[in-house]
DNA sequence: ACCTAGAGTTTGAGTCGTCAAACTCATGTG
DNA sequence: CACATGAGTTTGACGACTCAAACTCTAGGT
């Protein structure tokens, strides 16, 4: 490639800005602010990306990338997420810290070493946090899921994709007993606390705010409900 | 590690450097050349070293590591090391091409990753080349060794260590059947044309340079010699 | 229509690491 | 002992990336 680790860095952050976004363009400001970087600074790269043809922008406008660009972002993607499953599943480390680790390893995979990792781990389609890991043709299928806090009480669901990366996040899950592939079962709802009540398979009762919970996608199950 | 990949890269090419030298001092062109930079580069990079204690230099004189120094490039080539070991134990790669690979790898390896590698791999003390690899306290063993060069003919020995990383080397000792741990003899020298010839266990006669031979290090086995 | 708040852009400057080219030093050979 | 040779150093400039702060545009409300 001939994208330095910063230009990396920067298509995988529009990449994600852009498939939040309900327009399908990235605003210039989440793009610098998901890169802890100040609005300028995200200007000037935008427009470098421009001139090599990875995005599109005009003045005062969302960024969009092209279909290079898109390309770009999906094999960086995929090299994130196969650090992080590898770092789970064959060194053990803890899916709240594989995050950050991957976020520095992901640039120093080469193609070589990224079909061996792919090897050894059995061609994995999911990372451990439950997110599609782009093929190496660019494929990405999106697993079907309906956000854990559009469940009603007494509804039951698996757990099988968690949105947000952050360290206490993961561990809080991890601690109540919510990991990817588990069951679950709302048990209460209170609209006015903004919060909701889950019994994970075999574990206690816990308490969530709705808006953590519609970072958590479920796949309902047919139980009570 | 206040250390940039950059002062990474020069610490451990100074300690190599200084290994190989005499007077255990590591010359500033011979640090500029095994880094592929030009010699102004070296120079105002190892002012920075010298300003942050990593590093002793006066003018027109040779480099060397301070304890800190030497103790951070030991470090970087456990990384280094533990990294071509999981290259070529755990994911299969070929000897030839991981030198490359753990180069770009080394940087990205926090201390968690490389104790969680350390420990999957088994606590290894030496790398697929024979190269020891540093402790996590720094203490670094050297095994007893002797150039292959200097066997006469006749007798038998052990590979244990290939000093040289190049590609092409090591894909010739490989095709040879000459990989460490290998046991092999030597069965003809011929001192004007500068060839060894050498037979591995269970292989066929190969030539070498002595050159060549002389960065094969071998252990010699009690055998008719 | 105006006018302001917020988002985005420009400018100028700074850091890091690099190079080319001019310069300085240490050496040894005639 | 002068002086050429090669090793090392300095200087000035550049490219990549960043920031702070001044500036500009867009959209929404009145």
């Amino acid at each position: 490639m001939l994208a330095s680790e910063t230009v990396e860095n920067y298509l995988k952050a529009i990449y994600l800005v852009q498939r939040e976004a309900a327009t399908d363009e990235a605003p210039m400001g989440k793009i610098a602010a998901s890169l802890g970087v100040t609005p300028g600074s995200a200007t000037s790269m935008v427009k470098k990306l421009v001139a090599a043809r990875l995005a599109r922008h005009e003045r005062f406008g969302g960024v969009r990338l092209t279909a290079r660009g898109t390309r770009a972002a999906l094999d960086i993607l995929r090299r994130h997420r196969l650090v992080e499953t590898f770092l789970v599943d064959t060194l053990g480390l803890d899916w709240s810290v594989v995050h950050d680790e991957a976020e520095r390893l992901e640039h120093a995979i080469s193609p070589l070493v990224l079909d061996a990792l792919d090897r050894h781990l059995g061609r994995p389609a999911f990372d451990p946090h439950g997110d599609p890991i782009p093929r190496a043709d660019g494929a990405l299928q999106e697993s079907e899921a309906m956000p854990m806090s559009e469940l009603g009480v007494g509804d039951a669901a698996r757990l099988v994709r968690v949105l947000d990366q952050r360290g206490d996040s993961l561990r809080f899950l991890r601690a109540s007993g919510l990991k990817v592939g588990a069951g679950l079962r709302i048990v209460a709802i209170e609209p006015g606390a903004g919060v909701m009540r889950i019994r994970p398979d075999g574990g206690a009762v816990v308490s969530m705010s709705t808006t953590a919970a519609s970072r958590v996608l479920v796949r309902p199950m047919r139980g009570r409900g």
